[in-house]
DNA sequence: AACTATTTATAAGA
DNA sequence: TTCTTATAAATAGTT
């Protein structure tokens, strides 16, 4: 893919052979990635310079991972690893209640008919005002429960201050009207 | 490198997936090979298909000494593993996802309720993130689908352009590049 | 599986 | 090194 037809064997010229390297390592990585995301598979790439260094890619997870699933693929219990009992359950656990949340998920976007994948602009606009709509009930529903229990704290406040006659700098603070810079907490 | 633009996400029709999967898996092998022999470097490539089918690569010697070789080069500087620090993370991941489940599965109560059973801050928060998650999803989707259209209509206007032989202010305008200044409204 | 119209990668040059 | 450009290669859609 260039200017001249290439040959098939080692680059002689130093110089040509790291830039190609450079270029070529580049382009396989990218086209790597590009595979895992058009096709939806697990892939792991190593690439050892003609200097040794190392050059790694892993989709989905890390590249340790992906050796042991190659390790059970190739031979099942082939390779020895300690630390597989609890982790293993562990991880299929993890799994199995990602899963669960996805279904979850699911179940809340029928509730406005339909799932979000095969849905129209339209449609699409129309749900997210949906969703904003909720998202601000909720973050009303917060406050409200926030400025509750700023309440009942000021309440036992005063109720000690009635009952030892003097105050600290803690409830002098709490004691006054609520000022709050960043809304983005709410 | 076809007849149309390919777009960085899954290829949601199965059949047109595997057989993009197989043309470049097959691309994809075939340039790991060749940055092997024209730069003297050392290759191990994995490739696990959507349903689990293993294909690999392993320029000069096996995937086992590769494997080996990785060990070493990443061993060295981080040897230590954490035999014990794992499956705490793994025992409080799954109690994190089992609440998030809960307060899912009450999100779902909460609107068929119409909101009225009671909800505690914390689980308000999750939820809440739950929902900005979703709609950055659907503002994505929106985009995609906006971006494809206009690329349609580039393409009629450049079919047009080639058949008049002039174009306009409004051919100009989507001719251009996409720059988007506010990305709220997305 | 074979065929092209196109896109993409990249070899060589600046 | 990075940018440009001419060209080879890969491949998306089609048959």
């Amino acid at each position: 893919m260039g200017r001249g037809r290439v040959q098939m064997k080692r680059i002689d010229n130093p110089v040509h052979r790291q830039v190609t390297f450079c270029k070529r390592r580049a382009g396989l990585l990218k086209k790597a990635k590009e595979l895992s995301v058009l096709c939806d598979a697990e892939i792991g790439l190593l690439i050892f310079s003609a200097h040794g260094k190392l050059y790694e890619l892993a989709t989905k997870g890390t590249m340790q991972e992906l050796i042991e699933r190659y390790g059970k693929y190739t031979g099942g219990p082939q390779l020895p690893d300690e630390p597989t009992v609890e982790p293993m359950d562990a991880k299929k656990e993890i799994d199995m209640l990602k899963q669960e949340i996805q279904v979850l998920q699911k179940g809340l976007r029928y509730m406005f008919g339909g799932g979000s994948e095969f849905m129209s602009l339209d449609e699409l606009l129309v749900l997210e005002k949906h969703l904003e709509i909720w998202i601000n009930q909720i973050r009303s529903t917060k406050m409200d429960i926030m400025v509750q229990e700023i309440q009942m704290l000021r309440d036992k406040i005063e109720e000690n201050i009635s009952n030892t006659g003097f105050t600290t700098m803690t409830t002098n603070m709490l004691l006054h009207p609520l000022t709050i810079g960043n809304n983005n907490i709410f």
